[in-house]
DNA sequence: CTACCCATGTAACTGGTTACATGATTAC
DNA sequence: GTAATCATGTAACCAGTTACATGGGTAG
């Protein structure tokens, strides 16, 4: 089961109530997992129902009541058995790829456009990440943070999330900058 | 609907049977996406009765029969449209990243083989993927086939799958240096 | 008073995975 | 004769998406 295991793991690193979950998986989550807040509330339902994490009401007088969730040990228990065992190959899909599969018998204009946007969802990413890994490591340079930091994991996927956005970001400018010179030349 | 627009841009390329389909799902196709034979056999079906593939049956001595399929104006039509709609945000799913992320929690071991076991894979595929390029553009070097060589598409997507396998294979490793050293000192 | 954000869900549907089933041919 | 590769599917199940529903609070 995927998306049990991603919700666990989000929810190790502070309490969240679902709408701060939706929000989560949409930008820093992404990194390794997305989902929706309807698939995230019912994921939780099933999740407390299992004993995995346990919620609790918070009242709030500006705004609507919510409820948190922490992990339980027996959801960190799930999580080590998950962790220890064969991870699936990653799966990968882009719409946009199979696009540019097939972009010599097609009107390539709505392509090139469609790798700019990317390219700049790719640069806002990069700017947010950027920024989260200062807030984790704090006063401490990388090496150090890490070498000796606690909490290395979130650490560490960041990074990875930086990488694959910045390939993101230079496959896309480059690839739309050669597509626009053809364009000219055919 | 993804599968559907995948199949036809593979299809794009040269006609394929449903096993070569498999085949190729599991290797270059899994550049932007991935899919089992089950769901490719119903898939074929699906286009072929939706007239946007025609299939014609192979008569093999050797071994046996197969259908390979091409497709039809019908099916690059749809390809057009497709393309010319936005795109989905591509996605991402990975088990190891999850287990990365609370990495904090867990016993690293199982862990960092995994980590190694996939930049051993990623070695491979980009070692493929370069056979690919050569293949792909022949006699020409890559400046010059970018700006005047037939089929770029493929040549652009397998571009984009070798930047991808090098982020993971390089992460991988350092991410696995990175918990073998902080094992030895914690 | 309108639009947007916070907050939580249900129901119907589509897409994807897993397990199972069959049968021919080739290489050891 | 046993395992591997070629070749094609069915059926049951699980995961994910889309559409819909509700209601309070805040900013303009």
């Amino acid at each position: 089961m995927g998306l049990r295991h991603a919700v666990l793991a989000a929810l190790c690193d502070d309490e969240y109530s679902g709408y701060q979950l939706a929000k989560a998986f949409d930008v820093g989550v992404a990194n390794f997992w997305s989902a929706s807040s309807q698939q995230l509330y019912s994921e939780l339902t099933r999740l407390e129902q299992a004993g995995l994490i346990s919620g609790r009401e918070v009242v709030q007088l500006d705004r609507p009541n919510k409820r948190v969730f922490t992990v339980t040990p027996a959801g960190l228990e799930e999580l080590a058995k998950f962790a220890a065992a064969d991870s699936k190959p990653l799966s990968f899909r882009d719409d946009l790829l199979v696009k540019i599969q097939v972009i010599d018998q097609l009107d390539p204009e709505p392509v090139i456009a469609q790798l700019e946007e990317r390219a700049a969802e790719a640069s806002a990413k990069l700017e947010l990440f950027g920024q989260i890994l200062l807030r984790l490591r704090g006063d401490l340079d990388e090496q150090t943070y890490l070498r000796r930091g606690e909490q290395i994991g979130p650490y560490l996927t960041c990074l990875g999330g930086i990488r694959f956005q910045q390939v993101v970001r230079d496959w896309s400018t480059t690839t739309a900058e050669v597509l626009r010179q053809r364009r000219g030349t055919s």
